[in-house]
DNA sequence: ATATAACGTGTATTTTTTACACTAAGTAAT
DNA sequence: ATTACTTAGTGTAAAAAATACACGTTATAT
């Protein structure tokens, strides 16, 4: 048994692990680095908890700083904690990842100098990562593999009006698999979480699809739907 | 936007949330403290990172220290990083959870004089804890309802041999209500990961159960069990 | 007008879940 | 040995959920 006395000489981090769709494919937002080490490499958005922040709040500030992205509710998923995950010392990342829904109105812009740029990198395309961030990303994947099996929380990823085809290409992407269509529109509406709108789809070649709203109050009433003894 | 260049200055810690089950009551493993701050309460096993180990392994370490366990195998489930969740400087603490069976077996033994000692503690019947820990056992006792309903992993918690209501006992425990009988040893007995021994149950008053073995080779292809799609 | 491509729908079968109550077997006391 | 006691152990019917499967409809583009 060891009898080091530790100190107060950690630093701990957070990497923000936002999944994004845009209709068509699944992408993760990527940030350019512009500093040691790693620099001018791909990396999840992530940085230093601040000694006067709780790591929650870290994760929001962090995000808005790397990435221009505001209220976005991430939850945190793991604690990374391997002793050489970082060169430059000890370095403890806390990871966080939220869903999101793509549209062209939010403006990727980095307000700090860390950053070069930020940008939605497709899931299927990915560059090398900058430290164990291709780590933290895959047991993100898991995460929300787990995550929508549970509660169809593809919802976040959706426009507030958005096709149950669109719904169902969510889930394929995210569980890497073909689903039934007609099994899955039974299964989705059977939720009760959905309002049909009179609305159509607009703009798009052949034949338009109906549109949906996510239903909030209906939804927040769902909750656990697990294995029943 | 602050501009405060952080540094290393945090401190790590993990903490030990144990449940065991003794045959009949669902319980915690806790410390008497012996260091100031809280000196001389109760607290879940926990201590500062050390630099040279991975949080992992640290995890392992100071179990072993404070209670005098190991080769426990440990999940972590959370890290919970409030500002003034510790009051001698910014402690990041990173939670882990186990579940153990029970029996006279094994010996606590603190090997640190961290803690005064070490003690199995009955969940209905808990002293208030250091720190946040209440908030940190809470959020285990949730992690592992969840889990039990996935995966039938109260096996942990059992004896090598044990009885179908023993097991039922653990799950009701967890969980929290009553269970009807036949309906749990069918889904139970559904997943085939129990093999039935020859021999009974002795030692009892009344008539004696039929002891059941965990099949592991069964159960490691077992895995997922989610909402299908 | 026609071709195109995605939209939208129903049923039968199987599997899973739920609700529900009594007999069997072993122990302890008399 | 009889009896009283306590836990073990078992089945079925009804309801709900999951699965497998194919074609007519409709808006758009040419």
């Amino acid at each position: 048994m060891t009898e080091i006395t530790p100190g107060f000489d950690f630093a701990v981090s957070i990497d923000c692990v936002l999944f994004g769709f845009d209709g068509s494919e699944l992408k993760i937002l990527l940030i350019e680095r512009n500093e040691e080490p790693f620099k001018d490499w791909w990396a999840l958005p992530g940085n230093l908890v601040n000694k006067e922040e709780s790591v929650d709040q870290s994760a929001q500030r962090i995000l808005k700083e790397l990435t221009g992205l505001s209220d976005i509710y991430m939850e945190q998923y793991y604690a990374f904690g391997d002793v050489d995950r970082h060169p430059q010392g000890r370095v403890i990342s806390v990871a966080y990842y939220a869903m999101l829904r793509l549209g062209g109105e939010k403006p990727l812009k980095p307000l700090s100098s860390y950053a070069k740029k930020a940008q939605w990198i497709n899931v299927a395309d990915l560059p090398k990562l900058a430290f164990d961030h291709q780590h933290i990303l895959n047991k993100g994947l898991e995460k929300i593999k787990r995550r929508i099996k549970h509660l169809p929380l593809a919802f976040e990823l959706l426009p507030e009006k958005f096709t149950l085809t669109q719904v169902q290409s969510v889930y394929e992407l995210i569980l890497g698999k073909k689903l039934d269509k007609r099994n899955f529109r039974k299964k989705i509406l059977s939720f009760k979480v959905l309002k049909e709108l009179e609305e159509k789809q607009r703009g798009v070649s052949f034949r338009a699809a109906t549109l949906y709203k996510f239903d909030k109050r209906k939804y927040n009433k769902l909750f656990g739907k697990e294995i029943s003894f």
